[in-house]
DNA sequence: CATTTAACGTACCACTCGGTACGAAAAGGG
DNA sequence: CCCTTTTCGTACCGAGTGGTACGTTAAATG
C-alpha cells in the first residue's frame, strides 16, 4: 500500500487513522456494518466527515480498512492455529474453543459480518471479502490435505468441500456468538459439526 | 384473525392483499427484507403507499403478514415431513432435497432471511420470527425424541441441541442457495452435517 | 511578516427512507 | 340531488444517509 510521503509544510495532521479503525471495527463488531453510518463513526471517534473521508476515501475505502485490519489481527491467529502441523482433532478443538469462546472473538467476526451482507457493501470491500473468503478455504483445504498425507484424516471427501464446510461452520458459530446465545450451547453444536469432518 | 365486516356504503376497494403479499414475498425473496423498501414494494404492486399502509399498517405489519402466508405456503411442509413417522435417515435425506434442491425454495426462504437480520426487523414480526424459530426447533425434537423412541436414533446428544444443530444446518444451505452457490455443493455439504446426527 | 501549502471542520447537497395530512372520488341512503 | 361513508392517491413531512464546497487554521518557506 502507498505510504504516507509526509508534506514538509502545512497544518499538522490531528487525525489518527488507528483510533478511527479502532473504533469503527468496534462500532462494526456491536451491530452491523450495515447498520452503522459513517455520522455514527464520525461521533464516536470525534472526527469530521470530510476527515474521514479524506483518510479512506469514503465508505467502501473504511470498511476495506476494518477489513484488512480485522484479517491481520484476528485471521491470521486461524492460519497459525493450522500451521502448528498439530493432529487433526487437536486442530479442530483448538478453531473450536477460538470459534465459540477465545475473548479475541468477543462480539463476532467482522469478516463474517460482512460476508453475510455482502451484497450491500463497496466493490473493493465486497472484493477483499471475497478474496479473504477465498484464502480461508484454500488454507484449510492445504491443512486437510496435509493431514490426510499424514494419514491423519481418512475420508474420501473432497479437501475442498470439508474446508468450505469448515468455513461455514465457524461462521455459523461466530454468528451464533454475535447473536448472544449461550457460549455453551454454540460450543456444543459446533463439536457436533465438526464431527463430521473426523468420521466421514 | 379479524375478517373484514364488508361495510354496506364507501368508496368499493380495488386494493387486493394477496396480489400485494405476493409482490413482497417475491422481493423480499430475490434480494433482502432489508434491501427492499416499501416504495419499492408499492412501485412493483402498483399500490400507493397509503393504500398499503391502511391494509397492513405500515412495515412490519406487511412483513409479518408475508411472514405469516410464507410459514403457511412453505414451512408446512416442513412439519409435513416430519409427521409422515418416516425413518430417521429417510427423513434427513428428504429434509436435505428440499432445503438444497425442492423448486419451492427457489431464491432461498423468506423466514431465515428475517430471521438473519432480526435485529433489523419491527417489534410484531421480530416475534413472530421467534415464535416460528422456536416452533421448529420444538418440532424437531418432538421428531427426534420420536425416532430414539423408535430405536432408530442412538444418541446421547440431547435431542433440543441436535433439533437446533438441525435448523441452523438447514437455514446455512438456505442461505447458500439464495446467495447462488452451486446447488451440488449445497447439497454435498448439507449431507456432511447431517452425516453427524446419525453417528454421535 | 507575507506567502504557500495542506489539513481542518461547519454547513450544506441530493437522495431515500417510513409514514401521514388531506382533498378528490366512488359508492349507498335519505 | 345532496349527504354520509369509505377508500383512493398526490404531495408532503422529518429524519437520516453518503458525500462535498468552501472558508478557516496552522504549520513551513522566503
Amino acid at each position: 500500500m502507498s505510504e504516507a510521503p509526509k508534506p514538509k509544510r502545512g497544518r499538522p495532521r490531528t487525525l489518527d487513522a488507528d483510533t478511527v479503525l479502532d473504533v469503527a471495527m468496534r462500532a462494526y463488531w456491536q451491530t452491523d456494518p450495515a447498520d452503522v453510518s459513517l455520522n455514527e463513526i464520525c461521533a464516536r471517534a470525534k472526527v469530521s466527515k470530510p476527515a474521514l473521508y479524506r483518510e479512506f476515501g469514503g465508505e467502501d475505502g473504511l470498511m476495506l480498512a476494518v477489513l484488512d485490519r480485522y484479517s491481520e489481527q484476528v485471521l491470521s491467529d486461524i492460519f497459525e492455529i493450522l500451521s502448528r502441523g498439530a493432529p487433526l482433532a487437536e486442530t479442530l478443538t483448538a478453531l473450536a474453543y477460538f470459534a465459540s469462546e477465545d475473548a479475541k472473538m468477543e462480539t463476532g467476526c467482522v469478516f463474517y459480518k460482512m460476508r453475510a451482507g455482502k451484497h450491500r457493501l463497496g466493490p473493493r470491500s465486497r472484493e477483499r471479502v471475497e478474496a479473504l473468503d477465498a484464502g480461508a478455504v484454500e488454507g484449510f483445504t492445504a491443512f486437510l490435505e496435509g493431514r490426510r498425507a499424514a494419514g491423519d484424516w481418512q475420508s474420501d471427501q473432497p479437501a475442498p468441500l470439508v474446508a468450505r464446510y469448515l468455513v461455514e461452520q465457524l461462521g455459523l458459530a461466530l454468528a451464533q456468538r454475535a447473536a448472544g446465545e449461550d457460549p455453551a450451547q454454540i460450543r456444543a453444536t459446533l463439536d457436533l459439526a465438526l464431527s463430521a469432518i473426523s468420521r466421514a
